[in-house]
DNA sequence: ATACCGACCGACTGACCGGTCGGTTTGAGT
DNA sequence: ACTCAAACCGACCGGTCAGTCGGTCGGTAT
């Protein structure tokens, strides 16, 4: 009953799987009203009208490639959410992972950060659903232990993973440069300054 | 010799300050491309000649409403970056005072930071240099002086200045509804996160 | 061989928009 | 009251780009 799932994708997916992934690189180098329908598909070896064969227009071939990211991403860090060990070392798998992937698909996820609550469009609930369980969501559900074994503070998970995030965000991209070196450096970085902050004497502040 | 500064500006100054103002308002919601000179033209209150009369190109306009608003948050910050005290009390100030503006130009604020290391145009090297004065310079002053007094631990000012805005944008924005009630309490809590970090135990970590 | 169909092509269109320009209005100085 | 320059107008131009559509091509079933 069950197929297996063959892996040799149809011409037909194949084709829409390469405009994705041409639209993907160009959608991550420049923003959306700078890249045409004709760079995306020269990009990916087809004509505008063979794009407009797979997509209906291009607004909802930006929505197929965000949910074609969500979708990689949420399998890939399900694994880390579903680790067993304290709350840093679960955080830390997960951002190791995301750290590990190209960099294409790293900035995607700060571009979809940077975008997703002002997004407009028709799949919009839709695309923003499929963010949070791809990213957000599988952060607050270690955050969520992390505080239920005592490990971490009361604090609302929600803003405490999105805080995650935007740290993890700063530490590793650009207006960084270089002042950390490795990744596993910085990784350790932004884990310390999430955990422990930036405070030399630990009982300082209002708490 | 120094010419008292008339408060009433001329037509022509006048003008450019409503052609300004409406650049930023239809900015901040919606993107550059989608803001055409004639809304801004319109809401400004005259025809695209004479936005065009005022300023050289879209993208000029767009740099001089950058330019005014970085001169004005430059300005408000001083104070606070001046004043006495331990570098979370005057953090403390300089947040304060931010979250104390018009909704609009924080918003703006937000879209400068997400656009600054993107930007690309003539003046691109004086905008990003008026912007690292107007904001994370000022807070890296604070932050040094914190190293220095050791107050904060060591690490590198730049990386913990933008990390600080971030986290301040995380939990003012919307993201964070209304989890957190009145604006003091959201600004103990960025605080607190920032100085003392998630965890429940200060003593947690690799440090 | 023939019929058929989905995949793809590429020239075209219609709308939009940044920028221009010749002309008109306004108001400060004399 | 006259002058002149700056301020402002609005029709227009040139280019761009999303989306369309009639048609071709290659594979597949009969």
């Amino acid at each position: 009953m069950t197929q297996i799932t063959t892996q040799t994708l149809s011409r037909s997916e194949a084709t829409s799987a390469r405009i994705i992934a041409a639209a993907r690189t160009l959608f991550v180098a420049r923003n959306y009203a700078d890249v045409t329908t004709d760079m995306i598909a020269g990009a990916a070896g087809v004509t505008k009208g063979g794009l407009y064969h797979h997509f209906a227009s291009k607004e909802s071939l930006y929505a197929s490639m965000m949910l074609d990211d969500f979708e990689r991403k949420h399998k890939l860090f399900e694994q880390a959410v579903a680790s067993s060990g304290t709350s840093r070392e679960r955080l830390a798998r997960l951002t190791r992972d995301f750290l590990a992937l190209p960099e294409e698909e790293r900035e995607l996820a700060r571009l979809v950060r940077r975008d997703i609550n002002t997004f407009t469009g028709n799949d919009r609930d839709r695309l923003v659903r499929a963010y949070q369980l791809a990213l957000p969501e599988q952060i607050e559900a270690i955050i969520r232990d992390g505080i239920r074994d005592g490990e971490l503070a009361q604090g609302d998970p929600r803003i405490l993973s999105w805080s995650f995030v935007a740290l993890v965000e700063v530490v590793v991209s650009q207006y960084a440069y270089d002042a950390l070196g490795s990744t596993s450096q910085r990784l350790e970085h932004v884990l310390d300054l999430f955990f422990d902050g930036a405070a030399a004497n630990p009982t300082g502040g209002t708490r």
